[in-house]
DNA sequence: TTGTATGCGTTATCAT
DNA sequence: ATGATAACGCATACAA
């Protein structure tokens, strides 16, 4: 309730009409002023504490243009490089990007829209949410166009940007495979989610096509995905305790990776000469693990830029079908799955004397 | 530009007065409306694909209540956590938290707050700059009331809110020193921030209270600290070949700390047996290390709820002066520092090796 | 170079 | 229960 220096209040302080006011504070220097003018006036305003109305700017001046995205406060990270891909475009094409985090919000990303109807945005894009459904109606009953990212539903109801999950995984598998893995299992969570199925399905494309037999023993599940802390999968220990042979393991994501390489070392397995590990999405975490973990990095950037470009189509009017749009991934070799980078890194690994070379 | 469908639109469709349009369509139902009516009414504006202006809705009713935060895309990761403590305050303070990347934006934060005219936001707080003054110049064309958080600056132009980095530092050396350590090291970067200058007089706080003579052999640089793909610090790595002897290793942020663990594995050095390590920030990735790395966590929480507080009391007309505000920090032990968790940690590892080696 | 007046799309106040 | 109309704060077309 502080807004309450306006143009008219400069103006008359001024003893100037409205418009040279408005002239004088436009972001570039307007021509058609007196620049003692603009110098005098933009003084007054200043000791007024005078702000400018962005909101009557923008309804003035046409709407502001500006786009929303919604992001989890679950798995803080991932998002951010997409983010910076939408950014990028956004600012390209003249909007602002604004992002509104979830944060504990009641009622989750939904909610988050319903909230947005008081914000000036003309589309939204939603970072993995499972309840598309609701997404959807909130979006509906403000005719706010809508793209989601990544989201877990099993069957979609608007436009889904993800990465091609199913072939990244293959991709995943076919390198453990190139490295002279036969014996390569699977760690596993958040089953039913789509992007699961799919990395679990690649996983089998991969060794299908390799003619290597399924194992359901190399089939291992986590028990507690949520909880960062765990020390390690007590599954993954159990079969290292069995002695199930295997020589390679895909993690379906880098976080469950984390554990799965203290479950190795505890267990006797050296990484990457007995067990090469991969895993995938490729965030931060991964190059900072020991071995640095290689992975499957989502196209970021891309599912950023696609987002926005679909939002500008939505905006524009333009009928977008509810469908997923799967982009590539690519594998980023590192030490975790290769002989030679892993010899490389540790050459003093089995020396354990400080006095080598 | 697809802005066309207005409540006169709606009104002239639905062959009713723009008032009762308003009133059917509002959020909460409007006791001064025919529930038929109603119904008719958005059903029409459903058809029509009638969105409301959030900036005239905005500016009819005083302005809409929003803050914005800039944040950097270097370091992703511990902004996150200040975000959602400010959003929580600012929810509750019935206020929008917007987010602003600076996503590679030319002319950094400054040039973003720029930006910001444009944007319906009542105040601003920044992360992470370093270009204090510019920030400043920004913020004060448009009286734009603005709160810095965890800014390298040395000295301050302008309200910040950070940790006590001092203190953290000295809690962190104190607690390897409560281990029973007593040559300790530390790993340094970024010289000449303020962060790095206080957790490096925090650490000298700690030995000269415990009696520790400093050794300038055990001040370790990094060289290239923004490479995140760095395998093993160089400088530290000479120091471990060098048999300069330590047994407690400080590193002023956790991001160092992962190179660091290698190098000590690489150089023969088991953690915490042989050196305790410690590390600044309690990033996400610092449990996801082996092992899990004790840590200094900053109060992110509070930063942010801070931040929020201080700004609403400056949008509120308090005239707020520069200076920094430092909010206490948290030791939190993991097994990279702790013997007992250590050991709970890695329990076979000296007894069941079956293949290796 | 400066001033006056209009309208952006809503909601709120008054009538009806 | 509904309709007409006046603001909200600004930028501009037009007049001076």
């Amino acid at each position: 309730m502080v807004r309450r220096v306006t143009l008219a209040d400069v103006s008359r302080a001024a003893g100037v009409g409205m418009a040279t006011v408005s002239r004088a504070l436009a972001a570039q220097d307007h021509p058609d002023v007196n620049p003692a003018t603009r110098e005098r006036i933009r003084q007054i305003a200043k000791e007024l504490g005078y702000r400018p109305s962005a909101t009557a700017r923008a309804l003035r001046s046409g709407g502001y243009r500006a786009l929303s995205a919604v992001v989890p406060d679950q798995t803080w990270g991932w998002w951010e490089p997409v983010i910076r891909g939408a950014f990028r475009v956004a600012t390209q094409e003249g909007y602002q990007l604004l992002v509104h985090p979830i944060a504990g919000i009641q009622g989750g990303a939904a909610a988050v829209i319903e909230g947005l109807a008081n914000v000036p945005t003309e589309g939204v894009m939603v970072f993995g949410s499972a309840d598309d459904v609701a997404v959807r109606d909130a979006a509906e009953r403000y005719n706010l166009p809508t793209v989601m990212i990544d989201d877990f539903a099993a069957n979609v109801v608007l436009p889904t940007i993800s990465a091609d999950n199913r072939s990244g995984a293959r991709t995943a598998v076919e390198h453990l495979i190139s490295q002279g893995r036969r014996r390569i299992a699977i760690l596993l969570a958040w089953e039913g989610s789509d992007y699961t199925d799919k990395r679990l399905a690649g996983y089998f494309d991969a060794l299908d096509a390799a003619g290597i037999a399924r194992d359901e023993r190399l089939i291992i599940r986590c028990d507690d995905a949520e909880d960062e802390s765990i020390p390690t999968w007590p599954r993954l220990d159990q079969v290292l305790e069995d002695d199930v042979e295997f020589d390679g393991l895909f993690c379906i994501a880098d976080l469950l990776a984390a554990p799965a390489l203290r479950s190795l070392r505890a267990g006797g397995r050296s990484v990457p000469r007995d067990v090469s590990v991969v895993g995938f999405d490729d965030e931060r975490a991964a190059q900072l693990l020991d071995p640095p973990l290689t992975s499957i990095r989502q196209p970021y950037d891309s599912m950023g830029e696609r987002a926005v470009h679909l939002l500008l189509r939505s905006i524009g009017g333009e009928q977008i079908p509810p469908s997923r749009v799967e982009l590539p991934t690519k594998l980023i070799v590192r030490a975790s799955s290769s002989h030679a980078i892993g010899e490389r890194l540790a050459p003093k690994k089995t020396k354990a004397s400080p006095t080598s070379r």
